[in-house]
DNA sequence: ATTCAAGGCCAT
DNA sequence: ATGGCCTTGAAT
């Protein structure tokens, strides 16, 4: 089993980009899609308050204009109808969105992922926690590249670590306050390819920090260090404590980050809306979508979310599941989505990390 | 028939 | 508002 830390006390979190399926299911994980890198663009100034807006609720039921409080009509049947949250572009948010159209803006080979600009497309690092992405699947699935543009063309792409908005193209121009939406203002110039170049991550830098083979197996990982065969490494950034990871049964470790909900420690109850999650994070990330919740920090958007907290300041808690990477209509997995849909996802692995 | 995420329900 | 549990329904 795991070890006898309790998963509660997470503080640190970080993320590795690598292949998630490899583990879970299987790698079969398509070539990489081409794509431009978006630009990132000047942040909007930082109100504190989230802003929400669907696409997906605006397409399907273009009424509601933009009201606040107007709920998501529930359609029922699943058919086409929930629409990508993040389709920045617009109100309109294709009936079948193609592959590309899924994550349209943000891709970038990892391949080359030299000093890119932009941070991954679904990856925003953030002070608050340490966020270090490490490409490394297989296929060589875009993992740390694109992101930048948050404009139109950058669907899913987040706002940096300031303001975010609900992963959606329209926003509601609500009160004076000072709202930011994403559609509009522009990323800010992005963060390193390769690992969270931000202050965050210069801060993990100075830190220790591990690496460990990603293996494909559940089981047969052996705890050497380079990882056998052509496993691929990931490192793992440790910020507050090294000895926060069991020695080298990264199986241990795997299995430890796999059930932990990347934003709040809790323990994973299934994939939702794209990735591992807990329960309460799904349905506060489903409330939050559904009802347009527009929520606002009242410090610094920073705040530590974690099992205890996470009710605090659904700012930020919102703020980081976008972080993560959740999405409406998530599905990260290829075997559960149409078959034209099947493109590899971002296959970021957010990890929570404990601090003794 | 089985799996499992999305969404509904509802006691806190 | 939260979060645990249940129902739904698509994909396999
Ligand atoms: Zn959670
Ligand atoms: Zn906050």
């Amino acid at each position: 089993m795991l070890l006898d830390m309790d998963q509660q006390h997470s503080a640190v979190f970080m993320s590795l980009n690598m292949s998630q399926y490899s583990m879970l299911s299987e790698p079969a994980s398509p070539p990489p899609v081409g794509g431009g890198a978006g630009g990132g663009g000047g942040g909007g100034g930082a109100g504190n308050t989230q802003l929400l807006s669907l696409a997906a609720a605006a397409a399907t039921t273009a009424a509601n204009g933009g009201a606040a409080t107007g709920m998501v009509p529930p359609h029922h049947g699943h058919t086409a109808h929930h629409m990508h949250p993040s389709s920045g572009s617009g109100s309109q948010s294709n009936g079948s969105y193609g592959a590309a159209a899924l994550y349209g803006g943000g891709f970038h080979d990892n391949s080359s992922s030299s000093s890119g600009g932009s941070a991954g497309p679904g990856i925003v690092p953030s002070a608050a926690y340490s966020m270090f992405s490490v490409p490394a699947g297989a296929g060589g699935h875009y993992g740390a590249g694109g992101g930048g543009g948050a404009g139109s063309d950058g669907p899913m792409s987040q706002q940096q670590q300031q303001q975010q908005q609900q992963p959606g193209g329209q926003q509601q121009s609500g009160g004076g306050q000072p709202h930011q939406q994403i559609s509009g203002g522009g990323g800010g110039g992005g963060g390193g390819t390769t690992a969270a170049s931000t202050t965050a991550a210069a801060a993990a830098a100075a830190a220790s920090y591990l690496a460990i083979p990603a293996s494909g197996t559940t089981s047969g990982t052996s705890c050497s260090g380079g990882g056998g065969g052509g496993e691929p490494t990931v490192a793992l950034n440790s910020l507050s404590a090294v000895s926060a990871i069991p020695r080298c049964d990264q199986t241990d470790l795997k299995y430890f980050i796999e059930e932990l909900c990347p934003v709040c420690g809790d323990k994973v109850s299934g994939y939702h809306y794209g990735l591992l999650t807990c329960e309460s994070c799904k349905g506060f990330f489903k409330r939050t979508v559904q009802n347009k919740k527009v929520y606002t920090c009242v410090a610094e958007r920073q705040c530590h979310i974690d099992k205890t907290q996470r009710k605090r300041c659904p700012y930020c808690r919102f703020q980081k599941c976008l972080e993560v990477g959740m999405k409406l209509e998530g599905e990260s997995r290829p075997d559960r989505r149409p078959i034209d849909a099947r493109t590899p996802v971002d296959q970021t692995i957010h990890i929570p990390l404990l601090h003794f």
